[in-house]
DNA sequence: CTGAAAGCGCTTACAG
DNA sequence: CTGAAAGCGCTTACAG
């Protein structure tokens, strides 16, 4: 153990613990000569001192952390711009943040009892049980789905809602009378689908077309089923679930020897690097990460230090990417 | 605080402290009737008690987590689906595993000092000093670039070597006599392409063919320049940092009306999802995941037997996934 | 076989 | 302005 305690700062200080406290943790009221104050800081530096996160946390209760809990299907590039982001934030106020990728092997409450944290955001939703117990504990909980936040609710995410309208309304924009859906075959993207997919159905009963048309795509192979159905059906713009989704629908179009935009246009989600790359080069939907990051980050510093206002949550700040796919 | 202590089921169940922390941690060498024991895991268990990890932390100075350190680059889908093997294969031992999406805005030592962790797990190099006060503090330290576990060493990375001479080799058996490099742009992933690049040019040298000619490659815009330089140069084959890099080489190809694998044919690492959708599908040379979570993990779990022998480290592991791209 | 007690390193009322 | 002391919840020699 490198073992340098407060105790040690104290004696090499010629003060007590508490005077050590005092200054490290910056307490507020209490009167203590600049002198001082300076001679244990340097002190503290000098001998390497860095306090036992244990001990503080066995103490107040709380940490400095602030654990992330991550759904269990791969995230992708723009989740991890988003973690990152809220790293920056947050590292200024002394706050790091740890990301447990969930697949929910272990019990949840092993993990937060384990790091006691701050905050915990759930980018997945929680269980009720969960939940409950981690604001008993005197945790804060952010849910999020997509950026909302509100963990309670179970209606459709507006952001998802919209998401699925903007794709819709685009393709509709450039002609295109009868829509296809491309769904995501991973059972674990349904919640997400589903309310993208709800968005595209409302623009298409607002816009007077008819019913879009859904087939499922998985991401390995080229979706030339799923394109052969829309091409029989009289479908020429396939909103996709997202990026990833939409490359399979591209390559299943090359695969099918038909022409993107001029037979089918397709437009996805996410703004990945790839999208970019594809042939064509894909047109998407893409989401202001460092917006959300903020909000996200912002969330968690009102309650760091009391404060009773909430910030606003930012709206969902969608950007249609045009490129050649639609 | 939902606050059921070991003290709560001690009385509940009528025997000491002491007894149920024999109880609950599976003391060996201590004589339990089995009826108590059965009588305090049932209270444990009814009153939904829970150890405060802090305060075991404090008192053995261990917690049961696994702090893995990535780098400061977005690490794609192949670190992911590590991480999630990782995070199989320990927990079922009781370790959690926690991710830090490292931008190093916070000093490396107050994050694992937070956490206590058991072991620390690192995807990128760590500074000298804190490698020393990790394990002064007796946490295991793994380093890994690539799966290699020497942290400690300079040269270049065995697996890197390997993958760079694999991708060489496969163009030069199919008929390519001048290579190209596309190198990343991005300065925090030369560390990787050093070694990988070296790899192919011994492969190159041992086979007789020319140097291999590099050009830088950006990952967010088709590689045109790149491309025109290579045909200029009577390149026939193109080896690609990794799948992200291949993707923008593809896309510049296709810009400049280029066939491939008939005008130049190209070669990735990684096999990432996008990679069998890409036009053309793209030949790649893929690791085996699996295999480097298991070892890691192995690692971790002889340290935490106390066992003297490590498990001997796996190969490699490489294979070339033949697509349509070369 | 079980219990009383010490102690991990910190923070924080409380007393000077 | 500073110090002695309690206590967070656990584990673990030690004594019965």
């Amino acid at each position: 153990m490198a073992g340098i305690t407060s105790a040690d700062v104290a004696r090499e200080s010629g003060v007590s613990r508490t005077t050590v406290s005092y200054v490290l943790t910056g307490r507020e009221g209490v009167t203590i000569s600049e002198e001082t104050r300076r001679r244990v800081r340097e002190t503290a530096v000098r001998l390497g001192y860095a306090p036992s996160a244990a001990a503080r946390a066995l103490r107040t209760g709380r940490s400095d952390l602030v654990l992330c809990i991550l759904p269990d299907w791969p995230v992708g590039p723009v989740m991890e711009t988003l973690l990152d982001e809220l790293a920056d934030e947050l590292s200024g106020r002394g706050l790091s943040v740890l990301v447990h990728h969930g697949r929910r092997t272990r019990p949840l409450a092993d993990l937060w009892r384990a790091v006691t944290p701050r905050a915990v955001i759930g980018f997945a939703p929680f269980a009720d049980e969960d939940l409950l117990m981690m604001r008993q504990a005197g945790i804060q909980v952010l849910g999020t789905l997509g950026e909302d936040h509100r963990p309670d609710e179970d209606g459709p995410s507006e952001t998802q809602l919209a998401i699925g309208d903007l794709q819709a309304r685009h393709l509709a924009a450039g002609g295109a009378r009868r829509l296809g859906y491309a769904w995501p075959t991973d059972r674990r993207l349904e919640d997400f689908a589903r309310d993208r997919l709800l968005g595209v159905q409302r623009a298409c009963v607002d816009l007077g077309l008819s019913e879009p048309v859904v087939h499922p795509v998985a991401l390995d192979v080229p979706a030339a089923t799923a394109v052969r159905g829309w091409r029989d059906q009289g479908v020429t713009g396939v909103t996709a679930y997202n990026d990833d989704v939409a490359l399979a629908v591209l390559a299943g179009l090359r695969a099918e020897e038909l022409s993107c935009p001029g037979d089918i246009r397709v437009v996805g989600v996410d703004d990945v690097p790839a999208a970019a790359l594809a042939a064509p080069a894909l047109t998407t939907v893409a989401q202001s990460i460092e917006v959300q990051a903020r909000y996200l980050a912002a969330l968690v510093l009102a309650d760091l230090d009391g404060s009773e206002e909430k910030p606003s949550p930012p709206g969902p700040g969608l950007r249609l990417v045009e490129r050649e796919s639609g």
